[in-house]
DNA sequence: CACAACATGTAAGATGTTACATGATTGA
DNA sequence: TCAATCATGTAACATCTTACATGTTGTG
């Protein structure tokens, strides 16, 4: 379960309310890891729960009152032993419905491919674009991790556009590697 | 629920059981999509109470008996449906332990990523490395799919490789852009 | 004799999504 | 007045992992 540590981790800059918890997420760590109110607050209330965080109530703008975290001796501790123990694993996972898609394709049928190709390739064109003038607008003094959590993304991107590119210039000719008998 | 088209997908060349499911698929999808003995027989019962699979029991090798599951009208239907209607989305997911760790970790304290730094990019290396052999020796006849799933891989692999790589270089200076002040 | 391969499964729990429910306030 | 933003949550379901349980056969 690292959506705890997501929050202890957040917590440890300052106190935060749920809804506010949300929206660091998704101007943040959030393109690379969405998180739900569905799963967030429940999560939230086990924290409280087992000691890792505590809560106290303050008006909100509007109407309903905020729940606002805070970070336990207990929490910060546990976000800590987590954070030294280190040696944490990258892992690239390449689970969508298109590969599985692909992964049903014929070699007959892989005209059938290229429009689900090419909306992906759009998509993923676009997004490639965004987070690139997202990295050039950081200014210099911009924290390592958000530069480098943008070039994730965008590395990423930037293999699927050409791997998706690859498969275009594949569909168009049987053999991949040139000479053909006959 | 894409587990079934997996499942209706791979019954559509000839009748599996399940064991053997089990195996095709760490031998082709596996590297991109696991799927353990805990989701995979839940999910055949789940098929064969629908009526998507029909199942057949023959004698085993050894021991136990063999449930052999053979797709049903029903279960093509399905199947086919799903793959006419087509626009499938690609979407990656960086989602890992370890860009949480570097989410985390501040400028001043860049060196103590280092090691899990090395340590992965050790590690997707020699895994891009497998797959570049791999995609070597496939025979020009090769199913299309095939070489595009190793493609896929190679070229995720290869980004986070690279991606490594700049961390290493951006924790060896501070200002990424060259130019400092003083 | 121990261990890997063959072959089935269950149970518990972690993780995540989606839809629903509530209700005030602000701005177009 | 209508939608968006603020702010909380629940319930149902889907997905996936891990550990356990069972038992034979072949191989080193």
């Amino acid at each position: 379960m690292s959506l705890k540590y997501v929050i202890l981790g957040l917590l440890r800059q300052r106190p935060h309310y749920g809804y506010e918890i949300k929206q660091q997420f998704d101007h943040s760590l959030g393109e690379i890891w969405p998180v739900s109110y569905g799963q967030l607050y429940p999560t939230l209330r086990k924290l409280s729960v087992s000691g890792h965080i505590s809560m106290q109530t303050v008006p909100g703008k509007k109407a309903i009152d905020k729940n606002v975290y805070t970070l336990t001796d207990k929490g910060k501790t546990d976000f800590e032993q987590w954070y030294e123990k280190g040696v944490k694993k990258t892992q690239i996972s390449i689970k969508d419905e298109f590969t599985l898609f692909l992964f049903f394709t014929q070699d007959s049928d892989m005209v059938r491919l290229l429009p689900a190709v090419r909306k992906n390739h759009d998509i993923v064109s676009r997004q490639e674009a965004v987070f690139q003038s997202r990295l050039e607008a950081l200014g210099e003094g911009a924290p390592f991790f958000q530069r480098a959590l943008l070039k994730k993304m965008i590395f990423h991107l930037e293999a699927e556009r050409i791997w998706l590119e690859e498969i275009i210039m594949m569909s168009k000719r049987p053999a991949p590697q040139g000479v053909q008998r006959g």
